[in-house]
DNA sequence: TTTGAATTTCATTTAATTTTGAAAACATTA
DNA sequence: TAATGTTTTCAAAATTAAATGAAATTCAAA
């Protein structure tokens, strides 16, 4: 399998604890909603002492280039990782963001809050439209604006937890 | 479409304000990795004055028997619907558990929580087995650790602010 | 028992998501 | 400017998840 030729980029296979750590990424995203590809390149960057290449990333995960190029895009996106394009040099290379911030970040921003504040302009909205004496009806509206409420102040609350 | 004869049960279609509620709990259920049905059954029960019959959902939602009886068998598992049998009537009928309590218990004990423990064990153990001279790895590793362990500490929080 | 309605189960279908691969675009340098 | 290697894009393929529908099961009432 290995070629032992001088290969062009260093790119060794992945050592079993690197696999072992991707395959806790790839839960921990999939908490965060974000697929398995995305999961493995960020890991296999935050494993790498050195930065990668785009190809390397292909090269380490068997995946596409396009899987890799679409992940790093989004991924570059949400500031969990870094492309740096260095001077005479003609491909850029990415580092994994170590502190946890970004990817919490996201998903607090992406994917919690967006439903919050929606919810809470149509839960007001709804309210409003509830005739005054169907008081039970009403009720479990306020009832949802609350728990939407305590979520709003849950929120601020974690994000210190680990940006500090 | 509808039938002016007597229905043999209670089963009004949904008013507006019930199907933005509807839209709402999606949102929110797919946040916990739960999907639309379960959602939507949830949220019927949630809107509904009185317990109803697995066959009223089904017709409130236009969704299968097949549908209804699994989403009702995991929601009653996460203990955010109940189920009733009244004696001398033959059809069991449910209700939405009110606090948000139970659903967020979900998600922190069945989503987060057990990915948190084995990773922590495994963390341990990958750390057990590199060399003692890899600082850079052993460093990665700790870090892991070290947002495992934060995260851990943050999960109680979440909980006290939804329970009281 | 037997009947019949309600429910459950699960193989199949349908739908949604993710990944690929090939062509186009881009960029570097010869 | 041509030649070469890299990256991006996006339609199509593969994968994965969810919903259906029909057969099997359950269970109260006759």
């Amino acid at each position: 399998m290995k070629d032992s030729t001088a290969p062009k980029t260093s790119a060794p296979e992945l050592a079993p604890w690197e696999h072992e750590v991707l395959e806790l990424f790839v839960g921990m995203f999939e908490t965060f909603g974000l697929p398995k590809s995305i999961a493995m390149i960020y890991g296999v960057l935050y494993c790498s002492d050195e930065p990668l290449y785009q190809e390397d990333i292909c090269r380490r995960l068997e995946i596409s280039a396009g899987s890799a190029s679409q992940g790093l895009k989004l991924l570059t996106g949400l500031g969990t990782v870094h492309r740096q394009s260095p001077v005479g040099q003609r491909q850029s290379v990415y580092t994994a963001e170590r502190s946890m911030r970004r990817l919490l970040g996201y998903f607090i921003d992406v994917q919690l809050r967006p439903r919050l504040s929606t919810g809470r302009e149509r839960l007001e909205q709804i309210l409003h439209d509830i005739p005054e004496e169907d008081d039970v009806a009403r009720n479990k509206i306020k009832v949802l604006l609350d728990w939407q409420h305590k979520a709003d102040r849950a929120l601020p609350l974690i994000s210190t937890l680990f940006t500090r």
